[in-house]
DNA sequence: GTTGAAAAAGATTCAAA
DNA sequence: TTTGAATCTTTTTCAAC
């Protein structure tokens, strides 16, 4: 190997290679995922197999990773939304802090991070109580973790998938 | 009204009435929006019309907010992201500083928080020198914003939705 | 609220271009 | 890669429970 820090997987992923229609195909579809196919291949002016052969293609080659009904979390209960930057007590931590960190279905979002933090994570709780409940009693008692600082949500203005085209 | 300083949207929004079924079908479908309703109805036990009638029920009470096919940011060329906390002159640029945010689309999540920022921004750009642009000749020249702070992620370990039940 | 049955619509396959 | 046609499956509606 040419270079011992590297292996493959570290190398840029490629983009893959989208031409117009499928960019048309990925708006309409990252939009509604219930969009019937149909429709979709009438919006392009392409037939209904061109689309599902697209699609088909977009999710073989990992464009698309797969498909979800999306809720509100508020209705479910959750009306408490957090960030929190996260300091190790050394580096090598980092990878059983993040298995711990999976094992809290609260934690929605985790990033190895650079900057004042090792990982920065998203939290969504179902009150004020219930996050300060999580910190105390199951993040701060995590191995690794020297300690956390936290950035409460008062309201989400947006929220959206990265621009296609 | 009773209180000057709430309007009826200003307070805690009433979680729905979830029973179990209304769990194990959204379950389902927010792991997967194009499982066919059938599917589900059988996994659930239950007769396709009442799924059909139960996804319509969660759509119209809000509790799901609609389906999307979610892409690889990678696969699109979008290589960096980013989470920025934002300092504002003001507090009352607030309004105006997330309007201004909202045109870049780069921009994928925006909250409005307390602590040290006033707001906080998720933002996914192609390269690194991609978000120094958007930095330079877009964010700092929103009116309002008195400074900014970029934490890198080098990789983002999980992501998923608020846990159901 | 749930069901089964009917009708309408969509998904999937495939041979041909 | 795309297409239209054939087939199979799902969605949607609705009267009845």
């Amino acid at each position: 190997m040419e270079n011992k820090n590297m292996d493959k997987s570290d190398y840029l992923e490629q983009a893959a290679d989208i031409d117009q229609l499928d960019e048309k195909i990925l708006k309409l579809i990252t939009k509604n995922a219930r969009i019937p196919f149909l429709e979709v291949a009438r919006e392009c002016g392409v037939s209904g197999a061109a689309i599902h052969q697209r699609v088909q293609r977009l999710l073989n080659i990992g464009v698309i990773t797969g498909s979800e009904f999306t809720v509100n979390p508020q209705k479910l209960g959750y009306n408490t939304c957090a960030y929190m930057g996260i300091y190790l007590e050394k580096a090598k931590y980092h990878r059983q802090v993040v298995a711990a960190m999976r094992d809290i279905p609260e934690i929605v979002e985790c990033h190895y991070t650079t900057g004042q933090y090792a990982i920065f994570i998203k939290i969504q709780t179902k009150t004020n109580k219930h996050l300060k409940k999580i910190i105390d009693s199951q993040l701060q008692e995590i191995e690794g973790i020297a300690r956390t600082e936290t950035f409460m949500s008062l309201e989400m203005d947006f929220k959206r998938q990265v621009p296609i085209q």
